[in-house]
DNA sequence: TATGAATGAGCTTTCATTCAT
DNA sequence: AATGAATGAAAGCTCATTCAT
């Protein structure tokens, strides 16, 4: 469709190749629900395969095994953010509305991306077997952290923000609460009776991350 | 041998009882460790029971299925970090210390039991299923939460903290921080190459929490 | 049947455990066949499972693997000719004569046990992989080696026997022409159009290799 | 190359055919290697393609089917021996030296390639259903019959030789000893810890055959 | 109360082969 | 003549659980 060729032969060629793009995605998709459904081991290839207009031999001919499947499914994850937080512009912000509009980023994505978190939590129940196993993930830098070392070091030098933290510790603090609200969602609920969905919570939430930041590095 | 009987027979009873505790404390603590180290679904009966002095026949016996032995596991591991939020005095001290101290009890029970944080993290993944399942987690209250609210109520009346954050806001971020450090770990280190375990990083992020919640509380 | 008991509920105890070997007994049978049939690789757990009282799942639970299942067919196929070599007795007899019935023994069993010589054949095709897993068969000595090197200690002495050969030697020369027969029976046939199993050709071959070895020991 | 033509599209013609001939050739190697290596159904399509510098689906255009790879397997394994029985030339010889001439030809042949011996044995395994398949050896005599009723026949005539033996029967009894050392050389060191490899036995049992046909031959 | 034996259902993965140019 | 993509059918094996005393 969005390159149509002049003759019905030579289209055959890159349309099987579209749809075998298309078949990938498809098992991708799914297989990401079930995974983050059920977790790696209880997920079933079976099953990934019925919700999928495929079959399970078509999994294995296109990811190999369960394990390279969740690979992938990672991979493709983390995509998002890593994309989101590209295209982050800050470097023209006060350092304390950076944090904050960082803050917000991270906070809105893990909201809107629950899949992500909680294959992460499971990724880490496994030790991160498959992130190590993966070029592509083990090799990525974060673009966060540059935003965020950029962030920092204005910060400083204004005079603004303590020195005694890294990048990494504020990206560790903003992604722990962030994630906390999603993968812990249940048992805080079970224990606490407390609704983390609940839309006023949550805006009350994306402030308090942002203010506990920008609290924390401006006092000295 | 702490109540002696006067017949070989009637000893028997009580005994056996004895053992029979102790035979389920066994199968409990290797639950745990199996259960934290490969997920439940990962956790196989029959490695537990090969890990006991026991037979598989017996964790049947004594717990009735894989998810009762899990919520089983689940209550005793919730027992530890109760225990330790009851016995905390900190109604004399100042709120903002207080609220250290309360912070670095959470800190120093996740950070020297990463089962217990793995276990949360497993039972998420599952949707608390197991802790609704169980009426001594559902019911049980959560000490930590009381001691919380009273520290607040004093911070603010002492015109010390903000207004605008509940107990449970404090705890879930404390929490959340703690958490992220064990139940993130893998990931955290195989994305970014930092290791949790260091023990100058483990002595900063001690005081990180510490000092981000009490900044925070104290903004206005 | 042999050790009637005198109560019905006693007898439960040890008859389940007689229909536990039976049962092992029965797979093993089958699985005897099933090898002997198809070849290790060629067999399936699944087929032999279906020409028994029993489902897959016993196999397993009774062979633990395919491998072992085979290493136990491997080990009750050579109790029988083991067996039949134990309670050969020829010291009394002249040399040549014990030499023959030797072969006559060899040549016997192989005829009527082409299973044997096939899991033999199967068995070479997986270089000993089995045997060499099984202390069953590998540490077993083999009884006619003894009986041989006897008769050919006696043999020798009495002037009648050559010296440059040993006891290993003359087994080989004579299992060599019997497990032809039998192992290589099918090429044989397909290209020569010769019939082993022709009664007359038998028996010719059964004074063959009995002849050949006394001729051959005898000159010097 | 060999033969250049006038214009670039005619050549490719007969180059095309050579090179199909090399890659069927390469197939044929690589496949034998692997049959002798895993048996029939040890064997793996995909593996002899990797081995390969065609693909699975070349060994499919070009040979049909797995079966049928086999049986050209075995078409060119026979090759080799018909071919050096074909320039036996014992005619000259007075009998017995004839035999063992003979018998020295089978025995280097089955010493110098194992993968014909093994594949034989695979081949029995599966009753011979591939040989019966091919035309090319199903009707092929086998030369060394002639040339062993030639040699029996005039050692008969000279008195020398015994008379109620046939070509076959010859044959088979040298061929049992030689396949034997190959086929049979696993369980025969599992069992006996005897190395057929033994440049000194292998000598030895060279006489040996030889020996023991003349000798029995020439007992009457 | 305690337990050895047994098992149905289902798991991931593999195999030779065919489809479709 | 040649080939990349796709696949139905089954394979070996494992799992939590129950049977039967």
């Amino acid at each position: 469709m969005a390159a149509p060729s002049s003759d019905g032969v030579a289209s055959a060629g890159p349309e099987r190749i579209r749809d075998a793009d298309r078949t990938r995605a498809e098992i991708l998709d799914t297989a990401a629900r079930e995974f983050a459904e059920k977790g790696f081991d209880g997920a079933r290839v079976d099953e990934i395969a019925a919700k999928t207009r495929t079959t399970k031999r078509m999994i294995y001919y296109y990811f190999t095994s369960k394990d390279q499947l969740f690979v992938e499914v990672l991979e493709r994850a983390y995509t998002v953010i890593r994309s989101l937080e590209q295209h982050l512009d800050v470097d023209h912000l006060d350092p304390a509305e950076a944090i904050r509009q960082l803050a917000r980023l991270t906070f809105d994505h893990h909201e809107s991306h629950p899949d992500f978190v909680r294959l992460v939590s499971i990724e880490n129940i496994h030790r991160a077997e498959h992130i190590a196993r993966s070029k592509a993930l083990s090799n990525l830098a974060n673009p966060a952290l540059d935003v965020l070392t950029r962030i920092l070091a204005r910060g400083r030098e204004a005079g603004q923000f303590r020195e005694d933290v890294d990048a990494l510790d504020v990206h560790m603090a903003i992604s722990a609460f962030c994630v906390f609200r999603t993968a812990n969602r249940y048992t805080f609920n079970a224990i606490f009776d407390r609704d983390m969905l609940d839309p006023a919570l949550r805006d009350h939430h994306r402030r308090m991350v942002a203010d506990m930041l920008v609290s924390y590095l401006t006092t000295r």
